[in-house]
DNA sequence: GTCCAGGCATGCA
DNA sequence: TGCATGCATGGA
């Protein structure tokens, strides 16, 4: 990958394997929006970033070099060979029609904070309700990052809430599960970054224990949040999918299940209706 | 009107 | 690694 400035933007040129849309709307983040230029907006870690492909494995990004390299460089995992990857799970025969019809999805480095919560908001929920309300939420509890778009807000932020505030957005059922733990991690109760220094084990029993966690819930936040790529969640549409796997996962998703998963969700999503 | 969504806690057997 | 049920909300 080769980066240059040019007009106050980077320009990143080789980059292999990267899907705009696949990658920030396949529902593993809440916060992009597409622009009527096809660009890509949005915030996490408390910056903003606007990304837009301009070219063949060329993409301009409306941030500084400082931040690329301290921040997003990180977030899209630049520096894996997504490449080689794909094409050890395109051994599975499914994998391998999903990854040639959808090619370019990664997963996103995400933080630990924000991937959790929002994925306490996503169970039996759908992903357009979910933006909404993870919009909602930033809008009115996030700090203002530049004309209108806001932090994800901090545990600290979000324990001056009640119940009710966060039901008051639409969270329905899940806002007692955000204020425990809101209260809980604010307490130093929960510590998110014990727990990413934990083996996968340790780690997924650590937020089994957080009230309104499940395994799915669990999963998710290890795989988006966390970085555990072995991590494979089963959702509605992961569970169709798994009645073409009787004889569990094969052996070329080993250590990336979570990027085969990623690309069956997508397929599942629009051929298993 | 009914059904469903990147499920979970609770109670019961 | 039991199973049934209630749960908030809004789009299809």
């Amino acid at each position: 990958m080769i980066i240059t400035e040019k007009d106050g933007c980077l320009i990143l040129d080789g980059v292999k394997c990267f899907d705009l849309a696949l990658t920030l709307d396949c529902g593993q983040a809440f916060r992009w929006e597409e622009q009527s230029d096809s660009s890509w907006s949005g915030a996490a870690m408390g910056k903003f970033l606007n990304i837009k492909k301009v070219g063949n494995e060329r993409f301009m990004l409306k941030t500084t070099a400082e931040d690329f390299n301290n921040l997003w460089r990180h977030y899209f995992d630049f520096d894996r060979d997504y490449d080689a990857i794909c094409k050890k799970i395109k051994e599975d025969s499914l994998v391998a029609s999903t990854v040639e019809q959808y090619y370019g999805i990664r997963i996103l480095k995400q933080d630990p904070w924000e991937a959790l919560v929002s994925f306490i908001i996503s169970q039996q929920n759908n992903i357009k309700r979910i933006k909404g309300i993870i919009k909602r939420l930033c809008n009115t509890y996030g700090e203002k990052i530049c004309d209108g778009w806001y932090s994800f807000p901090d545990a600290e932020t979000l324990s001056a809430l009640e119940t009710e505030d966060f039901e008051a957005i639409g969270v329905g059922y899940r806002g007692k599960y955000l204020k425990k733990l809101a209260d809980d991690t604010a307490a130093g109760k929960i510590r998110l970054d014990e727990i990413k220094k934990m083996n996968l084990g340790d780690a997924k029993a650590a937020l089994l224990a957080i009230y309104g966690v499940g395994v799915k819930v669990a999963d998710c936040a290890l795989l988006f949040g966390f970085q555990f790529l072995s991590c494979f969640p089963l959702d509605v549409w992961m569970k169709r999918v798994m009645a073409y796997y009787p004889d569990g996962l094969p052996e070329c998703f080993k250590g990336y299940e979570g990027i085969a998963q990623q690309y069956l969700f997508h397929w599942a999503r629009n051929h298993l209706k």
